[in-house]
DNA sequence: GGTTTGAAACTTTTT
DNA sequence: GTTTCAAACC
């Protein structure tokens, strides 16, 4: 069974003992090693399967890892444990939690959760939330928690810094409060298991016998916290080995620490090292164009993907003049190779940087009967409906949950308003109750008055789901609570189509408790809360259907496609402005958010197998505005003989041509696609009226300069129209002198003395200056 | 207490 | 273009 591995794979299943290192390269088989490397432990070296653990990030790698596991494993297979990091962390804080002041039936907040929570917060400590931002805090925090910064060391840590000593007492305040309704959020998860190992030796101990093999995938993804996790639990046994590349590393604005990986043999100067180089999935015209991609990045562990695969065709590459252009390109393309039996609808993936480009392509394949599945954006479970349920099933469980109870209390509407639930929430913190309890006391509240006639019914409607919850199965008290809120008759009585819709996500839901129900031994209320927690729009991503799958370029990773299609590659776009003006040098002189985004392109080419498709546009909507954008610099980065298609940059000054263009095509977009094209409007037919894009808001154009000229094209020379000392004109902050002039790598710095603004420095290529 | 309306913010990426 | 949030109204 291992003869099928090539030889550094070989290596790496055979190198049980002691700390290891996988370089797997995009592609080059690492489930594969890391499943055979179960199996060898197993039947090879007689490890009880009991004491391997395997850990990823998604729940669908987990699965995936599982599955195939159990393919090649005869006996026992099942009693590995094969999990993602919040979904271990779980399993150990819902055994051990109570010895770090919490109950053993913690909810879990989500992000909407933590905002609705930190909005009460600023409230209560009275902060001007036009100046902090509840983003803000919620960042801070979450920071401060992947890199295992308590409150208390925060405050530490904040010194006299004014900003921090505020982020510090909301910290503070939060954390409490989270412990007060028995809550963690997603990174107390991983912290406070942290936190209970390293206070409780014997729990420590306990799981450091239990795992003697670890296993960790996607291991540049980590972030402090999960590293200190896995260091703890691999201490005493040593046999830890970990997989990952550092070229896939996406989630530094997630906390991963890309040092985990860069720096791993620094931990354990002990480590094996393993590269993975040969790549099974495309083409070599594919992977070169990866290859050279990546290579503009500082830092990196130097690697060259290799395949045996052939050449294979080149790689397409088409400009198209708009969104809407683009994205019927896109379905064209689709709806071709399908007609031509090339492939089928679920070999094809559509991949963008944000998730809002997806609404281009979802209508126009909506118009051209494309069948579709766009993953990400809204999470199922972070429907209104939905989550109004599951509050009803969390107060049930728990009811320390104030934020459920507050969600609920008056869904279906109750008539108790936000006077009289300010009353039962100043009575509660005064009295040290939760927001439940005080409930149950409305008539000893002062003020409350009539309302309790209001607030008893729903007291009493919470008291029977409780003592039915200990009959019912999961699946029928969620039809007790649909039945006795009503929730679906006042939807029904509704009628309109959204009402249909969140209908029907109730029903899926019903689906879905009972699908828990029958997939796992003991099922409980508070099993199937926190299945729902933990998923991942990914996760329910399923190969069986045949439809084009539509995501951001993160939720891409780990999956491939014969047929890839790279949409929006446009400076300003991908890499985002953002990226592009950021100042973030790491000591290697590596611009950090730069490099970030070109892994991600690496990310986007590597899915490819067979044919890869870059698109972008000359012009694009993003907030009801029209914006010009160059074609992306990972594209020109790309040596122009692996390339089909030319790049042309667009014309330096507002090109009127364009916005017209542009305006018929958004007006086309919405007919049927064969009307649309076969002719396509020139210019010069009638005009309504005034143009849908009012001239005065100039659009951002980005130009960046080409460093190499591509077989015919047109290149652009960019050199400027300004030099130093010239006045110049911005268009937000007037009129100014130009100070100083910096050649850069693409593009050019320039220092503007304004006027009336003080001193700028800016990219020349977003300043849009004008010689005056 | 509930509903409507208009302004303002929003966009990286997610377990 | 879409969603969210507060103020004004019923």
């Amino acid at each position: 069974m291992y003869d099928f591995l090539n030889e550094p794979q070989k290596e790496a299943v055979f190198h049980t003992e002691g700390p290891l290192l996988i370089l797997a390269g995009a592609g080059s088989g690492k489930t594969r090693v890391l499943t055979h490397r179960a199996a060898y432990l197993i039947e090879e070296k007689g490890v009880n399967p009991y004491y391997i653990l395997a850990v990823t990030f998604t729940n669908k790698a987990a699965g995936e890892m599982r599955e195939r596991i159990n393919d090649i494993v005869g006996y026992g297979a099942e009693s590995i444990w094969v999990s993602t990091f919040h979904s271990t962390c779980v399993r150990i804080l819902r055994r051990y939690i109570d010895r770090l002041g919490y109950g053993t039936n913690f909810t879990i907040y989500d992000s909407e959760d933590q905002k609705t929570l930190m909005k009460d917060i600023c409230k209560r400590l009275q902060i001007d939330t036009k100046i902090h931002k509840e983003k803000s805090f919620l960042d801070a925090i979450s920071a401060a928690k992947d890199e295992l910064t308590d409150p208390i060391a925060f405050e530490t840590n904040a010194g006299g810094d004014y900003n921090k000593r505020i982020q510090a007492q909301v910290y503070r305040e939060y954390q409490r409060e989270l412990q007060k309704n028995n809550a963690l959020d997603f990174d107390d998860l991983i912290m406070k298991t942290v936190e209970l190992f390293k206070l409780d030796k014997e729990v420590l101990n306990a799981y450091q016998e239990r795992f003697r093999y670890i296993m960790v995938d996607e291991y540049q993804d980590t972030n402090t916290a999960q590293f200190e996790l896995v260091r703890l639990l691999a201490m005493k046994y040593r046999n830890l080995c970990v997989v990952g590349d550092d070229d896939q590393s996406i989630y530094k604005f997630r906390g991963a620490n890309i040092y985990n990986i860069l720096n791993f043999e620094n931990h354990f100067p002990d480590a094996a090292v393993i590269r993975l180089e040969q790549n099974y999935r495309s083409t070599q015209n594919i992977l070169d164009a990866a290859n050279h991609v990546i290579a503009n990045n500082v830092e990196r562990k130097e690697k060259r993907l290799w395949t045996e695969n052939g050449a294979g065709e080149k790689i397409r590459f088409e400009q198209l003049d708009t969104g809407y252009e683009e994205a019927d390109t896109v379905a064209r393309d689709i709806l071709e190779k399908v007609g031509n039996g090339s492939c089928r609808y679920r070999d094809c993936a559509v991949l963008y940087r944000t998730n809002a480009q997806s609404r281009l392509f979802e209508e126009r394949f909506l118009i051209s009967n494309i069948p579709y599945r766009i993953v990400g954006g809204l999470n199922f479970y972070s429907r209104k409906e939905i989550k109004d349920l599951l509050s009803y099933l969390k107060t049930v469980s728990n009811g320390r949950d104030d934020l459920a109870v507050k969600r609920i209390i008056n869904v279906p509407k109750r008539g108790i308003g936000a006077a009289t639930l300010n009353k039962v929430s100043l009575y509660a913190q005064e009295q040290e109750l939760d927001f439940y309890t005080a409930l149950r006391r409305a008539a000893d509240i002062p003020g409350v008055g009539k309302a309790e006639a209001r607030i008893r019914p729903f007291v009493l409607l919470i008291q029977s789901l409780r003592a039915k919850a200990k009959l019912l199965s999961v699946t029928d008290l969620l039809k007790e609570v649909i039945d006795v809120t009503g929730y679906v008759r006042e939807l029904e009585a509704e009628g309109t189509e959204e009402a249909v819709e969140r209908i029907e996500n109730i029903d899926e839901l019903i689906s879905k408790a009972a699908a828990y129900e029958e997939s796992v031994e003991a099922p409980s209320l508070d099993g199937f809360l926190e299945e729902v927690a933990l998923v991942a729009d990914i996760d329910s991503l399923d190969s069986g259907n045949d439809y084009v799958v539509l995501m951001t370029l993160h939720s891409a990773k780990g999956l491939e496609f014969p047929n890839v299609y790279l949409a929006g590659m446009e400076e300003g776009l991908f890499p985002g402005y953002r990226a592009i003006t950021s100042d973030e040098i790491s000591p290697n002189g590596a611009n950090t958010e730069l490099e970030e985004e070109r892994r991600l392109a690496y990310v986007g080419i590597t899915r490819a197998k067979e044919h890869l498709t870059i698109t972008s546009a000359k012009t694009r909507m993003i907030r009801g505005e029209t914006r010009f954008g160059a074609v992306s610099r990972f594209v020109k980065e790309i040596p122009p003989e692996l390339l089909e298609g030319r790049i042309t940059e667009p014309e330096a000054d507002f090109p009127e041509e364009e916005l017209s263009a542009f305006r018929k095509a958004r007006k086309a977009f919405l007919m049927p696609p064969t009307q649309y094209g076969t002719s396509r409007p020139s210019g010069g037919g009638g005009d309504f009226g005034r143009p849908a894009y009012p001239k005065k808001k100039e659009p951002v154009y980005t130009p960046v300069g080409s460093q190499r000229s591509f077989s015919s094209s047109s290149t652009k020379n960019t050199r400027l129209s300004y030099q130093e000392g010239d006045r110049v004109r911005h268009i937000k902050f007037g009129d100014g002198t130009v100070a100083a002039i910096v050649a850069g790598g693409r593009d050019y710095e320039v220092t503007v003395d304004f006027d009336k603004a003080g001193t700028k420095k800016m990219f020349a290529s977003f300043a849009r200056l004008k010689k005056i």
